[in-house]
DNA sequence: AATATAAACTAAATCGATTTAGATGTCAAG
DNA sequence: CTTGACATCTAAATCGATTTAGTTTATATT
């Protein structure tokens, strides 16, 4: 049985608001009677209820973050799973609880606004964004405060943090293109997400800015795993004239492709360059290691997570929007474009 | 403004507890109330507050996993991601919600403790569990209800679901005497934990099976992650008598292990063999593709969840330990030993 | 001595639901 | 015409906290 007021307030003989003003440090309370209330209260191992005061403070004392439905990966993403480690961190610090839900396939937005009116949470983290998301349009009409991981394509008058995706994934290309390459593949992840939309432009620009033309056949969208890599790898090492560099959109797809090169014997970073983005944490240990550009998925976590609970304490914000600057990481999946 | 049952009541001009009857389709409200009532809620939008009713049932209508302090990794451990998409799911079914936290390092108890005091929570998911586990004692004192991922070296008279790590390794083993090798090196996690003591019994079982000694400079006991593994590895392959084979007691010690022997112009499966453990999803995608052995874990996940459901619920519980007995994976990073 | 003031406490209301016990009105049976 | 049964509803209590508005008692002031 759960130690209640009502119980210390029994053990001393005093009500139980003198007990609770007692726990809180008022000032109408004698010193000897706080000092009883403070030490049975130690004594008993009392705790007040978090769902009592929830109720009272009309707030929940949680943030929520509902993994889209249409991530087949879901937390096996390790770029996510970076990103899960900053926000339970900076949540915890906070002494605010996180509640990790699934949203079914069916409609996500269902379960956002039961979250809301249920009133089961204080506020929301979005991620992966889309360039239309319903979400956060959702939110936004329903005026529940949420920080979403990624932009939208429309108005983006909202907390977010992200990458800038064009330039990453632009300077790859300046990369292989310095490096001789002129047949450069793009491997996409699904386009209707903004970040594989923000990637693939900055492919475009890419190619542009080092006066090489955009091949269609050389593209494709797929969706986010190793085995999407590899299939889509599969495809451009079949073209009759097969691109001497794949761009892959994130290192999962990467290593999927170097499996599918690598399985043809094909030397990464000398016959076929390969190259990812997020540089999740394996991209070091693989054979040869993955170029890539560099996000810090942990921190991405820990700052969605500290301007939620700051936009929830209607605390100052000193920023409400804020756009990484990736840097590329060279390793050995890339080289000088073969003769 | 959230809707509440006064203001259903407020519109149909009548009691609060009628609405909440009617709502409720009990008995004693007549069909055209009920349906009166019905109508309102539904325009209205409402949806009970998950916090009034907790506190009414005396439930939290929650369930929490703390990632334990000690795992530098927490999730980004991709086996554990795994996991947790398992118990994600499984709890997201029931309508139960999952908190997630972050055990500070001093006393991971101390939080335990107080998420129960404070009544936050219906039950716990302990996971890595050590072989003197103070969480599994705190909870049994407490007699909260708890499923764990694993057992502990002393009573294990609690829910909990399990791998038979001895059995997996000693497989391991097997697998690698048949291909004659007789020089086995075994890279560990702490032995701390009992998951990684079971494996490393394995280790010893399936060496003496196949009538091998057991070398003890063969044996390094390591931390988690590929950076160890590849530390590991850099001493072993250094030694003046080096394995021909080196079984890692999980997959990312085996992948940083890979990439050390690779990075000394080893091929691995070829001039070292190289294993793991877990099956994680990326074992497949790198190259040569590990030998492993195979861990259901996101189905470890589920069980896990549904059985700690169950146990809240007092129902039925069909089994209340569940050991699974892992297959062997073979890849390309097993090979004849060199002669 | 009467009154104002301060100190230390408590009753009652509140948050949003549910449940128990009781109230009211209608109708049929005696 | 009274009584009992039934249908339908509501008042009050409860879960565990906090806050507001008093209340009581002792002390200081005039």
């Amino acid at each position: 049985m759960p130690v209640t007021l009502k119980d210390i307030a029994r053990r001393v003989g005093k009500s139980v608001p003198t007990v609770s003003r007692a726990l809180g440090n008022h000032a109408d309370i004698s010193p000897e009677t706080r000092a009883e209330v403070q030490r049975v209260a130690r004594e008993l191992g009392y705790e007040p209820s978090a769902i009592a005061l929830n109720l009272r403070r009309r707030r929940a004392g949680a943030v929520s973050l509902i993994s889209p439905a249409h991530a087949q990966v879901r937390f096996s993403d390790p770029f996510f799973a970076e990103f899960l480690n900053g926000v339970v961190e900076a949540v915890a610090e906070q002494h605010i609880d996180l509640l990790v839900t699934a949203g079914a396939e069916e409609d996500v937005e269902a379960l956002y606004l039961k979250q809301i009116r249920s009133r089961r949470t204080d506020g929301f983290i979005v991620v992966r964004t889309q360039r239309n998301d319903n979400r956060i349009h959702l939110l936004r009409e329903q005026g529940v405060p949420f920080v979403a991981y990624g932009r939208t394509e429309e108005n983006n008058d909202f907390c977010f943090v992200d990458e800038d995706g064009t330039a990453g994934i632009a300077l790859v290309v300046d990369h292989l293109a310095s490096l001789g390459h002129r047949r450069i593949a793009y491997i996409s992840e699904p386009l209707f997400l903004t970040k594989a939309y923000h990637r693939m432009l900055g492919f475009r620009q890419g190619l542009e800015r080092n006066h090489l033309s955009f091949h269609p056949e050389l593209f494709v969208e797929t969706h986010f795993r190793q085995r999407s890599g590899r299939q889509a790898a599969a495809y451009l090492l079949d073209l009759p004239q097969p691109p001497t560099a794949i761009v892959a959109a994130n290192d999962l797809l990467a290593l999927g492709a170097m499996h599918e090169a690598q399985s043809r014997g094909l030397t990464v970073g000398r016959d076929v360059s390969i190259t990812g983005f997020d540089d999740i944490p394996l991209t070091e240990y693989v054979h040869p290691a993955l170029t890539t550009v560099h996000l810090p998925a942990q921190e991405f976590g820990r700052r969605v997570a500290q301007m939620l609970l700051k936009l929830i304490d209607k605390a100052p914000l000193e920023e409400r929007q804020f756009i990484y600057r990736p840097s590329l990481v060279v390793r050995g999946s890339s080289g000088p474009a073969p003769i």
